[in-house]
RNA sequence: GCUCCCUUCGUCUAGUGGCCUAGGACGCCGCCCUCUCACGGCGGAAACAGGGGUUCGAGUCCCCUAGGGAGCGCCA
């Protein structure tokens, strides 16, 4: 692998395969992805398993699942970190032979006792340095030491953040960072330094957390003579307490999302919006995104997860969405949680029916379950608030009604709405009266789409046998 | 403990010294539409964390305080 110099900007997306594709990580991808996008450069996806023992390839499968079902398509091959370590520890090794890295042989015991001794004194919890410039001839026996970077002591870096504006830190609060481990594999703060370099990487846009990070490695890029890539730290995303976000708050994988019935143009609208801005828009078309994007949109404080807001914008989403797709996904959805197969019959009827069902639901699941009525065997099963509906009176009604619609010529909107405000001016009855136990009779429940479309799509036989079941 | 970052309606945000009587969106409340539920329309309540400066003028610049967050591993 080498450096590619020719486009102006290359992001990447750098996740640890430790478990699924975390929201916040998604959103970090999707910035990443749009800034790209946005300058014409190249967006690189690099897995970063260096830990063997927490990386599993379900965790890459997922997370390169949530990608794509997000539409964030990365460009070139995917760079897996752990294949790199050579390169790494070459890093390393020319540091040492430079005089810029230098082996250390504290045990883990006195490492502690560091921390312990510093803190109880008020000072910043960091490695001494005691082997910094101890002769190696003094290294104890049998221990197998790591290797350290020897950073600045005195002074202080400014790093220019893309979202944090200029952020200046002294050096004495950062120490010698371990660069190579005792059994001679590489760390992460040497990993992404030198792969961000190999893959020519420039612009580093990741989430806060990292923000302490970006210094060391700014010195580790200064020590080796690379270019330094612009930094962009993301504010990470906090819970409706404004705590770290829990499970129960929505730090959830892309694919729970999924499964809880949001549209993947959906949940990457909502992202985009939850910490940055563009004037007063809130709803954007991936062209748009793709325009509009850039990093002085980024907001600097982090956001809160809310899920009104992500439901409200899937809703949108969900009246423009094609019939046939919101069909296909039901479909999907209740194959495989009901056990539903749907035939050509069904399916035909389900995208019929589709136009008043999607305007009633904000998610899969509800748009689902509000199709449910479609497919019901008779006799219908008629929950408690459409069971009040029909009394005796409504039943003698629905008697009525069975007799008028049952000599309609054609089955149609506009004939079934004529003849049903007839029947109600007739009885001297608001068409409420009407409507409300028909829609029991028709779907057992109390909420549905028009009623007129409802039995244009339920067709004549089964309408009228639904109704006759509702009026003995 | 130390360092760094953040702070406009409940939430996401607009705002880059006068356009701010602080705008929009979600949510909430009311009304309208109406066959239910939604959608849609109209209207309403709702914020510059606090305190000092700078300036003719501060949400916008500076300082302090408070609150929140992150980092401080031979994890990533």
């Amino acid at each position: 692998m080498t450096a590619e110099p020719t486009a102006t900007v290359v992001t990447r997306f750098a996740p640890s395969p430790t478990g699924f594709l975390h929201i916040g990580s998604a959103r970090t991808a999707l910035f990443n992805w749009l800034f790209a996008r946005h300058h014409g450069g190249q967006f690189l996806l690099r897995v970063e398993d260096t830990d063997r023992e927490r990386s599993t390839q379900e965790a890459v499968d997922a997370i390169l699942h949530g990608m794509d079902w997000l539409g964030l398509h990365p460009d070139g091959e995917i760079i897996y970190q752990s294949k790199r370590a050579e390169r790494h520890a070459a890093v390393a090794h020319q540091l040492l032979a430079e005089g810029k890295a230098y082996h250390c042989y504290a045990s883990k015991e006195e490492l502690a006792e560091m921390r312990e001794t510093a803190r109880s004194e008020g000072r910043p919890m960091r490695y001494d340095g005691r082997w910094r410039d101890r002769d190696p001839s003094e290294a104890p026996e049998g221990v197998d030491p790591v290797v350290r970077f020897k950073a600045p002591q005195a002074g202080e870096t400014t790093i220019d953040d893309a979202v944090q504006g200029p952020v200046t830190i002294a050096h004495d609060q950062l120490d010698d960072m371990v660069l190579l481990r005792a059994d001679g594999t590489p760390t992460y703060m040497l990993s992404v330094v030198v792969d961000d370099h190999d893959m020519g990487i420039t612009h580093v846009i990741r989430g806060d957390d990292h923000l302490t990070n970006a210094f060391r490695q700014y010195q580790l890029y200064a020590a080796m003579g690379w270019n330094v890539p612009t930094f962009g730290h993301v504010p990470l995303i906090h819970g409706p307490d404004g705590a770290k976000l829990s499970k129960r708050h929505g730090a959830l994988g892309v694919e729970a999302y999924q499964e809880m019935g949001y549209l993947p143009e959906a949940l990457r609208n909502y992202l985009l919006r939850l910490g940055w801005g563009h004037g007063d828009d809130e709803i954007f078309s991936t062209a748009q995104a793709i325009e509009w994007f850039d990093m002085d949109g980024v907001g600097k404080s982090p956001a809160r997860f809310d899920f009104a807001k992500l439901e409200s914008i899937n809703g949108h989403y969900m009246r423009e969405a094609d019939d046939t797709r919101l069909a296909l996904l039901v479909a999907k959805e209740l194959s495989t949680n009901a056990g539903h197969a749907l035939d050509e019959n069904e399916q035909t009827r389900l995208v019929q029916a589709m136009p008043g069902l999607k305007e009633r639901a904000k998610t899969l699941v509800e748009l689902t379950d509000a199709a449910g009525f479609l497919f019901a065997k008779r006799p219908l099963e008629v929950d408690e608030k459409a069971q009040k509906l029909l009394d005796t009176d409504a039943r003698t009604l629905l008697g009525r009604m069975h007799g008028a619609l049952q000599s309609l010529p054609d089955w149609t909107v506009d004939s079934l709405e004529t003849a049903l405000r007839n029947l109600g001016d007739a009885e001297n009855l608001k068409f409420g009266k009407i409507a409300q136990p028909l829609r029991a009779a028709l779907c057992g429940r109390t909420t549905s789409p028009g009623i007129f479309d409802v039995l244009v799509v339920l067709g004549r036989d089964e309408s009228l046998a639904r109704i006759a079941d509702q009026t003995e």
